[in-house]
DNA sequence: AATTTAATGCAACTAAGTTGCGTTTGATGT
DNA sequence: ACATCAAACGCAACTTAGTTGCATTAAATT
């Protein structure tokens, strides 16, 4: 049943957040919020916020979890059809714009897609 | 430079890989191979034939590595651009015979784009 | 058969993420 | 304003995927 009390870590992670496309890993998050909050909590507040469709997330191509805001999601309707793009130089994580409709065969019951693009972001590809 | 002698577990490994679309994990391999093949012989085989062109790897939405075979792969041109399913039921995961192509923002230097599908496979999905 | 070096096994390690539990703190009622 | 109660927190210990160093084994070549 996700958030119900607004604390200050909860505060901090919306903050953290506030590029609406950037992802952030458990780890970047941690990074950022230099007093001291501990890891399980961020784990935690992530699934909550997750689960309240606050924010949306997928694997990278480390193998790591990302966290990116979500737009127009709440609890009981999580919809996100994004690709997302990941900087093998300077490892920068984000949303991408335009939505993507595949149509799978007819067999399968697709019930989401996650699409990630590597590559050069446009500040990396010099 | 990847694989340069058929050892035995080579050899095991690529039987493993039999089927042309399925993809396994590093576990799901040592699992397979019931008499006693260490975990460390598998990740450094996977890495070696993954250089060599033989298979190739993505991130499944578990967060773990999947590998599957390459069918026009060498260690010089790797080329995916098939999406993969993951059963949501019975966790199998498997290549996709369609190709996508997706038009990226200009401003991004796309190398790679990994698309994974997630829902029931046919034997799940009543 | 001897040699060489890739491949293997083992143990110890790293890193992401999880769990149990005792403590703190935000929201609510009086 | 204060007591109450459960949500949220911190900590330590754990699980699991994947890696590394090193000594040993076994393909390939002579």
């Amino acid at each position: 049943m996700g958030v119900q009390r607004r604390t200050k870590t909860v505060e901090r992670i919306l903050v953290a957040f506030r590029d609406p496309k950037e992802a952030l890993s458990a780890k970047m998050l941690l990074c950022r919020m230099d007093e001291g909050v501990n890891k399980t909590t961020v784990y935690r507040l992530l699934d909550r916020l997750e689960d309240d469709g606050v924010v949306h997330s997928f694997s990278g191509d480390d193998s790591i979890k990302y966290y990116a805001r979500c737009h127009s999601c709440s609890d009981t309707l999580h919809l996100h059809s994004h690709p997302h793009f990941q900087c093998v130089s300077c490892d920068k994580v984000r949303c991408l714009d335009f939505e993507v409709t595949l149509d799978a065969p007819e067999n399968l019951q697709v019930m989401e897609s996650q699409i990630l693009l590597k590559g050069h972001c446009e500040l990396c590809s010099n």
